[in-house]
DNA sequence: AAGTGTGAATTGATTCACAGCC
DNA sequence: GGCTGTGAATCAATTCACACTT
């Protein structure tokens, strides 16, 4: 009876649903299609015309029945006895994932993680185009970073509706990361990429994704003591 | 009674069981326990001395429901009709994280990405030092970053024994991810955070983590996509 | 009265295993 | 004969709801 006040972190397909046409795809499947995509692509380059469910999975890192289950929530685009045509899939892949069209995206904090993310070329590559810079700092205005200008805060509005931006990327420190999230939003902002280690506050309808680099190093930590207790010899007795 | 001949790259707390003692922590758990360990330090800065579940919750962002699964795996550290002690508690989830040793890590690759982490003070400041920065390109060996001088790739089993390394960080292009990773496990290495864009195959024992920042994006560009198309008029007609 | 700890119920994801098709 | 597509079975995670403690 009692749900929270707080709109979801979450992403999650199953709200979106709605109206829409049938075809449901699960987050775990979605956040693997990336994956299969550059598993293809990768098998294209190297003239591959055709590929069996072992061979992409082995490729993409996850086991044949995963990989067959997520796909044939895209269509039943493979042929039994055979496999699959890597050129259609690569196709079938990329309209869903949306990387016919390009996405502008606008970063917020520009230091060193913001730094790096600006001169990532792995964005440019998947259909991501860097529509601006922005960093409250006053020192750092007017600096350029791989060919474009960084902006002042006060320029965030303006820079999200005329350029149609949609996807922010907050890089900020933590302190600042909601009240950039709140302004990104009410820009028109509906999708946020947050590098911040605090949990973003969005009104239902935004989807945030949350990257935390040392989060990742702790979860791999737990795992590391494990290990080097459980070699601990058996005869050392704690005082 | 086929099992793949891959070893897994899922970080499974379920198979490091083995002779351990009988505390099994979710990975789901283990996942959000950072969250949870950032949070209630939060609280310790304002000097909050006690938490509700809800309070705590909303703080990392999941509902009471999961925080209190999550911590009673801990063990019984709350008490009925008044919350948990902030102090207690934080210092109980940093043991279980691992937070009182130090961590050496190496970051091999020193492009735009592993300079940010190199330069990144999230890590410093939760239990990892940096043990050392590896580069392949001769052109960056001796550069010197937060302090750190570029080592050679040669140096790297060296850097992996002498400092008793378990933790590798891989920001190498895709295609030198594989080999460098080899050689990091080699020498020692038994937890990798990859940002590489393939899975890593690494031996049964080693702990994989993957960090893909484009793969990110195209997720929200997923979800993006579908709320445009939901949002178009139904009376446009496809030709 | 307030709020934890936890069985039970539910929901979601993964794996199995095989019918059906090429 | 080989391989996809998918129901059925299993396994894991989340949520519910309330007994129990302070």
């Amino acid at each position: 009876m009692f749900t929270s006040v707080y709109s979801r972190q979450v992403t999650s397909s199953r709200e979106v649903r709605k109206g829409a046409r049938p075809r449901g795809i699960s987050d775990a499947t979605v956040a693997r299609l990336p994956a299969y995509h550059r598993a293809l692509t990768s098998f294209l380059d190297r003239g591959v015309t055709t590929v069996s469910s072992e061979e992409l999975a082995t490729a993409a890192g996850v086991n044949s029945a995963k990989l067959r289950k997520d796909l044939s929530q895209l269509g039943s685009y493979g042929t039994r006895g055979v496999g699959y045509d890597v050129d259609y899939l690569v196709f079938q892949i990329a309209r869903e994932l949306g990387l016919s069209q390009d996405w502008p995206v606008v970063i917020v904090g520009i230091g060193n993680l913001g730094h790096a993310l600006a001169n990532y070329g792995g964005f440019a590559s998947r259909g991501f185009r860097i529509a601006a810079l922005v960093d409250a700092s006053p020192g750092l205005a007017g600096e350029v970073v791989n060919g474009l200008e960084v902006q002042p805060l006060s320029a965030l509005e303006r820079i999200v509706s005329d350029g149609r931006v949609c996807i922010g990327v907050v890089a900020t420190p933590a302190g600042s990361a909601q009240s950039v999230c709140d302004r990104l939003v009410a820009a028109g902002v509906t999708s946020v990429l947050n590098f911040a280690p605090v949990p973003l506050q969005v009104p239902e309808g935004v989807d945030v994704r949350k990257v935390d680099l040392a989060s990742e190093l702790q979860i791999l930590a737990f795992h590391e003591q494990r290990k080097q207790t459980s070699h601990e010899p058996a005869t050392g007795l704690a005082g």
